[in-house]
DNA sequence: ATTAGGG
DNA sequence: CCCTAAT
């Protein structure tokens, strides 16, 4: 079957294998995701992943990811994650991430229409068998074949759960995915949980932990991290920047990476590979056979990677905002082919059936349109009012309570009547409104967790570097090197429906954080709870936005406030508006990428143990002894939803802790010596037993 | 999913 | 309480 990558590079008998080489000298993670697939048709079919994933089947390996898909039935694909010394969260973000792109390849075989069903079956079946067969003949003394890491199509309708701990590098990381379905449900929309076991999709995957020995010469892109940015958002967004990919994807560069590639593979498969490279469709079968037997991760070219590095300092580190809860494959051979506008070439080899492909992705994915309907969605939001709004102003601040909007009194431009047109215009804005923000976080979270999280979520918002943005009239002001006048901002000393609004730097999303049963969310206007949802669409519940002060104002009194942050802006006129942003891409991310954001994870709320609770903690232990935490969480505290047998566990320890110490020392609610007494008789006991078991299973 | 232990 | 390795 499909043979492990450590297998697979273990032929170097020498010391360490070249894998192992590889992982340490990248430092970082490396993840392999194959899926299967038996529809070779698909990519007419579905042109949006075949004619990337045909063109990428290069290896693009430097500090960050790799994604390689071969033009076969059978799709790959790589994502290598740094990670930081002793990074866990890394480790499980970038499990996510693979999960994601493997969620999405998975979609992407689902949405094949099902008259192909059967057709694909068949030809993975064979597909497989001629990997078998190939295997058997070619390689079969070697030690390639790992029938665990390798989820074949019949076992899936069996499988409910995959758990892979990579031996291989001394690794201690261990992933688990519940299940299959868990796997089909990353992928978020459209995922269709009735076809999952349908599909004659197979996908394994491995995790190998790389040692990172030295933090200090982790690739710059995992310094990002630093700032909250996933090390794969960070790396990716290298190939957004606006220099040439050439300097990258060129001939040489390409050829140079390939031919690293060709150096870890058998090199019985050197023509295979090369004739990959040559030809996309005549070469079917031996892209095949390549694929089965690419098992090796790319080493980088130094050249390469120094360029990377290079550019990733520049100040585009930052990636497009739907990367960052989880990367959707999409995205990522988004980036990868690089079809965003900026890098249209990235292959100079002359095939020209690339441009005509390349337009195709364009015009499937119309990533330019959607960035730009965020944006123009964004300066929609913007609220405009006028100076009707001062009664209401007057009104809300008499009462003090709702009021989202406070407008100065006083007029900024005393001149406004005496026709200089050279007269400076005053502008107080007493306070800025701050962007959208989404933020969940669980009921049950205490209002000192509300108010860091909300502050994490606010510091995001400003780290992102905020534009001001200029509503005239509800119309964005776009250009900026006209004057006032020229714009008619200021026109005869009057500043009419002049509105200010906040918008992110970059066209980004703020990661929002979830977790909960309810959610405050900071619509254009103020920050709101709403009901915990399951929805997608996180549009905020404005609709139209420039249609005058009063459906505004309406508006603004109707939402509950909680921060009544306020933009405030005052000039001759009085004319005033709200900023807001609108995060468009946040309709459009999965709820299962953004509920990946573990940036900011909701700490369980403290829930210090009453004396009962330790009174039935200690009779359950004298009862069952340690090391029974389940049963006696069964026992004990069954009905006691909030405490986990690690609670019960965590207490134990404490409270053996505390009988020991002086009562000084102690803290909380004081316990009974009495029970503390039987807390020291039981720990000794059960220690003692435990010895004693340990003795006789020695003996 | 549980257990064990460090943080 | 959290995190995670090891079962």
């Amino acid at each position: 079957m499909l043979p492990r990558v450590s297998d697979r590079t273990d032929t170097d008998r020498s010391g360490a294998t070249k894998t192992e080489e590889l992982v340490q000298k990248n430092q970082g993670w490396n993840f392999w995701v194959v899926c299967f697939h038996g529809d070779q048709t698909q990519s007419e079919k579905n042109p949006s992943l075949k004619d990337m994933v045909s063109q990428t089947r290069l290896e693009y390996g430097f500090n960050g990811y790799q994604v390689p898909v071969f033009p076969r039935a059978s799709r790959s694909a790589r994502v290598r994650v740094p990670i930081r010394k002793k990074s866990g969260n890394s480790q499980r973000r970038a499990f996510e991430i693979l999960v994601s792109v493997a969620g999405e390849l998975l979609r992407e075989s689902n949405s094949v229409p099902e008259d192909q069903q059967n057709a694909r079956k068949s030809l993975v079946l064979k597909e497989q068998e001629d990997e078998r067969q190939s295997l058997k003949c070619n390689i079969s003394d070697q030690e390639t074949c790992d029938e665990k890491t390798f989820i074949s199509y019949h076992q899936i309708d069996t499988l409910n759960k995959f758990s892979y701990a990579p031996d291989r590098f001394n690794s201690k990381a261990c992933a688990t995915l519940k299940s299959f379905d868990q796997l089909a449900n990353v992928s978020g929309r459209n995922a269709n949980p009735s076809a999952e076991l349908d599909i004659s999709s197979v996908v394994s995957w491995e995790i190998s932990e790389g040692k990172v020995e030295d933090a200090g010469t982790e690739p710059s892109i995992i310094r990002t991290s630093k700032s909250e940015t996933p090390p794969l958002t960070g790396s990716l967004d290298v190939l957004q920047m606006d220099s040439s990919p050439s300097d990258i994807f060129c001939s040489d560069s390409k050829a140079s990476m390939f031919k690293d590639w060709i150096t870890l593979c058998p090199s019985r498969h050197s023509d295979t590979i090369e004739s990959v490279n040559r030809d996309d469709d005549k070469n079917y079968n031996r892209c095949t056979q390549a694929a089965t037997t690419l098992k090796t991760f790319r080493l980088p070219s130094n050249a390469a990677d120094q360029r990377i590095k290079n550019l990733s300092s520049s100040r585009h580190w930052r990636v497009s905002p739907n990367l960052n809860g989880g990367a959707s494959f999409r995205n990522v051979l988004a980036h990868v082919t690089g079809y965003d506008g900026k890098r249209r070439m990235i292959f100079h080899d002359g095939r020209t059936s690339y441009s005509r492909q390349r337009s195709k992705r364009i015009s499937s994915f119309k990533r330019k349109d959607f960035f730009n309907q965020r944006q123009f969605t964004g300066s929609d939001r913007g609220f405009q009012f006028d100076n009707r709004f001062n009664h209401a102003d007057k009104r809300s601040d008499g009462d003090n309570s709702s009021a989202a909007i406070r407008v100065g009194s006083s007029i900024a431009s005393p001149h406004s009547h005496l026709g200089s047109r050279e007269r400076n215009v005053k502008l107080r804005i007493k306070s800025f409104k701050v962007p959208e923000l989404l933020v969940e976080i669980p009921t049950t979270a205490t209002v000192g967790s509300l108010k860091r999280t909300v502050m994490e979520a606010v510091s995001t918002a400003l780290g992102d570097g905020l534009h001001v943005g200029i509503l005239l009239q509800g119309k964005k002001v776009r250009e900026d090197s006209k004057t006032l006048l020229q714009t008619g901002i200021s026109r005869d000393g009057k500043h009419r429906n002049l509105g200010f609004m906040l918008e992110p730097g970059h066209p980004q999303i703020i990661p929002p954080l979830c977790l909960g049963e309810q959610r405050i969310t900071r619509n254009a206007t103020s920050f709101t709870i709403e009901p915990g949802t399951s929805g997608v669409s996180h549009v905020p519940p404005v609709t139209s936005c420039n249609n005058g002060a009063e459906s505004d104002l309406h508006l603004v009194s109707s939402l509950p406030n909680i921060s009544a942050n306020t933009i405030t802006l005052l000039n001759s006129q009085s004319v005033l508006s709200i900023p807001a942003i609108s995060v468009g891409a946040l309709a459009v991310v999965p709820i299962h990428h953004r509920a990946r954001c573990r940036e900011f994870v909701q700490r369980r709320i403290r829930r210090p143990f009453s004396v009962s609770e330790v009174e039935a903690l200690v009779q359950a232990v004298e009862k069952l002894g340690t090391g029974r935490w389940r049963d006696v969480k069964l026992r004990a505290f069954d009905n006691a939803k909030h405490r986990t047998y690690v609670d019960l566990k965590d207490k134990w320890k404490t409270l053996v802790h505390t009988a020991r110490i002086s009562p000084q020392q102690r803290r909380g609610e004081p316990l009974p010596q009495e029970l503390l007494d039987r807390v020291l008789a039981v720990h000794a006991y059960w220690s003692q037993q435990q010895a004693k078991q340990l003795l006789e299973s020695g003996v």
